[in-house]
DNA sequence: GTGAAAGCGCTAACAT
DNA sequence: ATGTTAGCGCTTTCAC
């Protein structure tokens, strides 16, 4: 790494300006109790130095950092599959950037990683992080919790978090996926089937409960378990037909299955929304709109997610709670 | 941000194991000189008091921070809306984990975020930075290089980048695009038509290039001007139509475009490929396969790209020239 | 080979 | 209102 040049110090500015450092520092931190003739000295010999703190030493002394880590525990590359993580990393992005802090970005595939991320939050390097993408039994937050900061989570985590719950936010999948199968069900539809997520994430347990909270004791060969990729969505409508060839309905738990399962309806012949509605989940651009015919599908504000997530870990509004936002139905011309 | 448990200092280890603070930081940086029983009893009282070093602290001294900066500039939501970015970002978190490096993220999308980003870097944060999705005529790369940081560009920038020139790593656009070119020909199509994408964008004018490397004085109407969207592919792919309904191929810039130019191809009636043939570029999964048909495309590298821009940071093999990655046609049914 | 001591650049009491 | 001073926790000469 090429050495740069030695930056001018708070000392430096403090002589150029004839003062001494404290006064330096206060006008540098927009500390006020400094008069104006000299504030102003100062800050024309802060811009004729074009000098700027040194962040490592400010660290050491207060304790803070103004930089809070982002945390993408995702071993399978389905994240990066689709748009959802780069929406999210915009919002936490975007909020972040409005409180000055910097966001560090830790991506784990595997036990060694979680052993270095462990590692990192103990060494004091941020302010609080947030997590995502959890499956069900990762460890990942027992190392977070050993490490002492305030977390957020994004999505339900899968267990209580102790004593005061945990804070996180995530959308209304419940209720998300119960307006998709009452839509369905308000079309006529009778025989509606599911597509369901992996369901070692909370978000697929989740909205399989929107679909039995409405479709109640329905047949169990209805539903048929996915893995949020467009691969299994295919081979759960293979499933699904074979198993119901009268259903006239499915809801996927995202969009992804949803295309899965549209190619695999238009190869058996069956006309969509004709012959069987279908409705997704998320909203994902470019896929719900390329999709043929347009998908139907329940939309949730992912950004707005990650910016809610970052507000409260700054506002030390992590209060150890579940905040869960609305998901709209899009009507598109699948359903 | 709730306060963390004071973490154990250096001090603290030193006076358990019974040394001195300069003996547990020679054992703890690996540095060789410390005698074995020594050695092994600073090693234990660095576990048992759970000790990690302060990195404020060791930053001042060293001036070395073991973190780069990721600087993704993107006004529109283009990158948001393909898993481009994640991939570049998957590569580069590898190898920088493999060196023990931090990766700052930097999201900008205005001018003000430039202001900011220009800040940070000079701000003596980071060791370095790595950046992408510039345009022609961003005043990013100006900032950049008056913070004087080592900094490798994702993708050939369109300036110079002055004496020594500049470290960037690309995918060998214009070969990949005379490949597309060259496959359609090969199937014995004779008016191939090309929809380029953001002509501001180096990768876009490369691969129009790489298009009239094979096809020299082709009718210029053959060749529309797309933006990298689908929407894009879309308008491209009517304008095309219109002025010249006998064409037989079309050469889409990405992915993105060809599969708006395939359903515009299909609104038409035109069989694809047998009236038309189609080439994309990138091979952007899920799209490429989801297409109906797959799309035959030009794959490049991605993750595979930012891993190596890490890894010519790392090493200060940002020697100032550029790496070019070799491209792959990937047949599918499209063409 | 090991320890003592001098800072790295900054902030925050405490004086004045 | 401004200056003086004592560290923050670490690395790194320099003695021993």
């Amino acid at each position: 790494m090429t050495d740069t040049v030695p930056r001018p110090t708070l000392e430096a500015v403090a002589a150029r300006a004839g003062v001494s450092r404290a006064t330096v520092s206060r006008v540098v931190n927009g500390s006020d109790g400094v008069r104006e003739p000299l504030a102003e000295r100062v800050r024309r010999a802060v811009d004729e130095l074009g000098y700027v703190p040194n962040q490592a030493a400010r660290s050491l002394v207060t304790k803070r950092h103004d930089a809070i880590a982002v945390i993408v525990a995702e071993p399978e590359t389905r994240v990066f599959a689709d748009p959802f993580f780069a929406r999210q990393l915009r919002g936490i992005s975007k909020e972040l950037t409005a409180h000055d802090n910097q966001l560090v970005l830790l991506l784990t595939e595997d036990r060694d990683d979680h052993a270095r991320v462990g590692r990192y939050l103990a060494g004091g390097h941020v302010d609080g992080a947030l997590v995502f993408s959890l499956h069900i039994d990762d460890p990942l937050p027992q190392l977070i919790q050993r490490a002492g900061l305030p977390t957020v989570y994004g999505g339900r985590p899968d267990w209580n978090g102790g004593q005061g719950g945990v804070a996180y936010v995530d959308s209304d999948n419940r209720g998300g996926a119960r307006d998709a199968v009452r839509h369905l069900l308000g079309l006529g539809r009778e025989r509606v089937a599911h597509i369901t997520g992996a369901l070692d994430q909370t978000a697929a347990v989740d909205r399989l409960d929107g679909f039995r909270d409405v479709m109640g004791g329905a047949d169990p060969l209805l539903v048929a378990e996915g893995d949020f990729t467009p691969g299994g969505g295919e081979r759960a409508m293979r499933l699904l037909l074979e198993r119901c060839p009268s259903l006239d309905a499915v809801f996927a738990a995202n969009d992804l299955m949803a295309a899965g399962a549209l190619r695999v309806l238009r190869e058996h012949g069956r006309r969509v929304p004709d012959d069987v509605a279908v409705v997704g989940f998320d909203d994902m651009l470019p896929i719900a709109e390329q999709t043929d015919p347009p998908l139907t599908t329940v939309r949730q504000d992912i950004e707005e997610m990650g910016r809610l997530m970052a507000r409260r870990l700054l506002n030390d509004g992590a209060e150890p709670d579940g905040l869960i936002l609305p998901t709209m139905l899009v009507r598109r011309a699948s359903a």
